[in-house]
DNA sequence: AATACACTCAACCGCTCTGCC
DNA sequence: AGGCAGAGCGGTTGAGTGTAT
């Protein structure tokens, strides 16, 4: 017999989502929540699988998503993780506030697999590569070096461990640079945000409900160098994406110090996100 | 400019896990 | 304990895009 299909597959959609599909799908979860996959494509008029609506929701469309290419930073978490963790790669993203499994997986086999293999290590087992191997891997045109790419020398290969709490803790280790863009929602793309700020601005939503949209931990600037207030429409903005890309790039990049830093702090100014700041 | 090839990543498939009855 | 349903996960595919010839 086999097994049951998830769902009834006959006339649903398959195939690239459009922007319609989007916005009814993200305009339900964000009025209704997603308490049953399988029922909520008939509940938000949309012809596809709940299977389909879920993975659509959490690898492209959930606010708290960031975007673009992974840093030098989260590249060395992926390798240091996946030494201790093997392909677990929901686990991994569960390090990686912002990143999708399906992206890192992604990441891991188009970019990091390859820049391994060129420096003469084993994806598979981190271990390096065996002399015959060595002798047909490509030497990288931009003559990277492990300790460029953030080779955890002391990872070894170990068996997946049950117990995360023994893992390098990412937030932690960038707390000591005194700053982490982990903590802050980049949210993208601005149709999403459209909705979200009508979802604050529906008197319906509570105080619960916008946490639903933020990672719990996630703590709202105070001071003025992280907020802007704009009184005249009562609103809170957030810094925009391009401003921690900028940030991104200065903590990483040795040619900046810190009077670039300050610069860069003085210029933020594109908010990313406006919420009334009643609904806080 | 046209074509072939390489690369990327969104989306799908099928299996496993988990919770409920 | 066993069966079932729903959710989650990891492997894989293929359309779209970029690059080389």
């Amino acid at each position: 017999m086999g097994r049951k299909p998830c769902c009834e597959k006959v006339g649903l959609k398959k195939g690239p989502w459009t922007a319609e599909e989007d916005k009814k799908l993200v305009t339900f979860i964000l009025t209704n929540g997603h308490c049953c996959w399988r029922d909520l494509p008939k509940l938000a008029g949309l012809l596809r699988c709940g299977k389909s609506c879920r993975l659509r929701w959490t690898n492209y469309l959930r606010p708290d998503l960031k975007r673009g290419l992974l840093s030098e930073y989260e590249e060395q978490m992926v390798i240091h993780l996946h030494a201790q963790l093997g392909n677990r790669w929901a686990k991994i993203a569960s390090h990686l506030p912002g990143r999708t499994d399906n992206e890192i997986k992604n990441h891991w086999n188009t970019h990091i697999k390859k820049k391994l293999r060129e420096m003469g290590i084993d994806p598979l087992t981190h271990s390096p590569l065996s002399p015959g191997e060595e002798q047909t891997k490509q030497v990288s045109k931009a003559g990277v070096k492990s300790e460029e790419v953030g080779i955890f020398k002391e990872s070894t290969i170990t068996e997946a461990k049950e117990e995360d709490s023994t893992l390098f803790d990412p937030v932690e280790t960038v707390n000591n640079d005194g700053f982490c863009i982990d903590e802050v929602p980049l949210i993208e793309p601005h149709e999403i945000l459209d909705l979200v700020t009508c979802s604050c601005t529906n008197s319906s939503r509570s105080l619960e409900d916008l946490h639903y949209y933020f990672p719990a931990d996630f703590e709202w600037p105070s001071d003025s160098a992280t907020t802007t207030t704009d009184t005249e429409s009562n609103c809170l903005s957030l810094w925009g994406i391009d401003d921690f890309s900028t940030w991104d790039l200065l903590i990483n990049d040795d040619d900046h110090d810190d009077s670039d830093r300050k610069l860069a702090l003085d210029s933020l100014s594109s908010p990313l996100i406006q919420c009334p700041k009643t609904a806080f």
